[in-house]
DNA sequence: TTGTTGATTGAGACCGGTCTCAGTGATAAT
DNA sequence: ATTATCACTGAGACCGGTCTCAATCAACAA
């Protein structure tokens, strides 16, 4: 019996308005719920709109009041679990504050990074919430801000950009991490990160632009130089940028008779694969080679060994920076904030003492040095 | 030197229009990429737009087109790498169509899917994609058809929707999952999985309003009857919503003296409790347990032993899901498409016999049957 | 009784685009 | 020379809401 609006128009206030017999100002006025109406007026119109099945167009309605009533949320890769983690801190936190998120991904160039951000700004967002994949150019970023809407930075922060920001402490665990490496004797380790740079080989911090990543590389460098681990640097290895990427330097890394006995991955993507490689070449862990990833992936405590890993407060840092953003866009002014969360360390067993037959080998080795 | 624009409104084809000396209307036309334009305007135009750095309003623009350029999707938990790894299918076939994506997600609940479905609908999103939770109620659905937007579903059909759906054969890949493990000698084979229905108990398929779940278990019977494998339905367990349920279903499952010798997961979030949990209770896959998960995740390959997986085409799933949707955003118009991608099982190494030692118990109890 | 106040309502402008329609020259066709 | 054709351009309506402002009216105070 239904047959309402075969296909036609959608219904509009003024369709309302005239069912009801008001005029479309007092229709509105009830339907967007602002204003004052009578009880009476008030039945009517909403009879109205029932029989009419009147649906908002929450388009026009953004358009006059200027607020859309969306976050735009712009990450480098949803498919990595540290980012769909956080996204679904910021969505809790969104939704709780009657907030909605429409998000967009960079894949980590900064290109599609500046096209996601003009097109959310396009659809005039309430705010943005962005990790920036680089922190040379950040120029749509500046835009944003000077569009008047509130920004907040995701788990990188930026020197030349004053906003509110939540990050973790990643150069303070990236030196616990090394230590616990450290302490357990090794003297070769490899840092492999997903950053890359021209040449795809590290030569010094300068080249790398996500400050998260820096700021671990910095604190890995440090305790390694403060153990008197002679040339750190030159077990770094940058541009496992995908698991073919990440499996290619794995390999690489570890086919060689010096090969380092203990590797720090920079995030659970990069950590899964190299493990995969490890057992490929039929390595053990932690006998032959000890293994430290960011993030508590899943993964990580399934395997045998489990591994050892840096535990990032993610959900909460999504929720951290939806709230700092929200709360701005409540009209709250005040200094950007710069959060930085505590991040744990969990000691699962993939770290052992150095391979002897590899200690072995350095040290007749050293004589050709 | 750059202080264009301190913070006022923002620039509009009028301002544009000024500054160029021209009409409204004319800016309009160069801005809007629409109608005929001379060279001459045409740059003056591109000019001013420049000095006031000019920024279309998209909700503007959707608002007179009627189109938003958005496609919205619903799914049941972002948080779970099926569903991730298939939006990402959507979100890359969108993005090479133009479109983009807006996320919602329903946490497998009716009520929280209707509100997405209608704020969607408000934003005038140009049509949706949808894990309907539930084939009870779709009234919802209907209404998006009726709004005039395309509706396309993604893993789950819905007998009562015509509507473009793409769905994998579940019914026959749990059917060659069953049959691996009842070939293997299986007879006290377990289902879990995550629909929660009231009282948490498995009566029969007619409280399954999840169409892939229903199809899967509709599968798994089947063999298991043809096997004759005697009431297979007690086995079939419900209401593992979340890593806590799941853990107390597992548990529950394998604590018992006649506990199955092998499980089937309904999806990986589940198979990666029910791993942890055979591990805590110290039990061997597969000398003690054979276990097969459904999606091919990412630690399923990192365990020993390694597990076999029923491995779903997932982002070809959310492309073609997305593709299909386009199409009819462009004008296509042909009969509803039910698309059935086919599936295949990786097989790895947990499967095995079944134990005997409850075997042997089995034995003996069936004198007090 | 008369002015004041406040609740309620309607008219119409406005948001920032798109789009229709009519008008203006200029060039091409007859 | 005259008309048809065509490329351009401007005016103004429109999308579907919100919001300001003035008008109306009943109750209340003086």
């Amino acid at each position: 019996m239904k047959k309402t609006t075969p296909k036609s128009r959608s219904v509009t206030v003024s369709d309302v308005a005239r069912e009801a017999k008001v005029s479309k100002a007092t229709a509105a006025r009830v339907l967007g719920g602002y204003g004052t109406v009578s009880g009476k007026v008030h039945e009517d119109v909403m009879a109205a709109a029932k029989t009419l099945d009147y649906r908002p167009n929450e388009l026009a309605r953004s358009m006059t009041t200027g607020k859309s009533g969306i976050i735009g949320v712009v990450v480098g890769d949803i498919e990595n679990p540290f980012f769909s983690l956080a996204v679904r801190g910021i969505s809790d936190a969104a939704r709780a504050a009657g907030f909605n998120v429409i998000l967009a991904n960079s894949s980590e160039q900064i290109e599609v990074e500046k096209a996601a951000v003009r097109l959310l700004i396009g659809k005039r967002v309430d705010g943005l919430i962005v990790t920036p994949s680089e922190s040379r150019d950040v120029s749509h970023l500046r835009d944003i801000h000077r569009s008047g809407r509130p920004l907040a930075l995701l788990d990188r922060a930026l020197p030349d950009l004053d906003v509110d920001t939540v990050t973790v402490d990643d150069r303070d665990v990236a030196m616990r991490a090394t230590g616990i490496l450290v302490d357990a004797g090794h003297r070769d380790i490899a840092y492999v990160t997903a950053v890359d740079a021209e040449g795809h080989e590290f030569r010094d911090l300068t080249q790398i632009y996500t400050s998260s990543v820096r700021e671990r590389i910095e604190g890995f460098l440090a305790v390694c130089h403060d153990a008197r681990v002679e040339n750190p640097e030159r077990h770094v290895r940058l541009g496992a940028t995908s698991p073919e990427e990440t499996r290619k330097v794995a390999t690489k890394l570890l086919s060689t008779p010096d090969r380092p006995t203990a590797i720090l991955a920079s995030d659970s993507l990069i950590g899964l694969e190299i493990f995969k490689v490890i057992q490929t070449l039929g390595l053990r862990v932690p006998e032959d080679i000890s293994l430290i990833t960011f993030h508590d992936a899943d993964w990580t405590s399934v395997t045998s060994p489990p591994i050892t890993v840096v535990d990032q407060p993610v959900y909460a840092l999504g929720k951290s920076v939806a709230e700092l953003l929200i709360r701005r866009l409540k009209g709250e002014t005040r200094p950007p904030e710069r959060l930085v969360l505590s991040t744990s360390i969990i000691e699962r067993g993939s770290v052992g003492p150095p391979s002897k037959e590899i200690v072995e080998n350095k040290r007749t080795d050293s004589s050709s040095d």
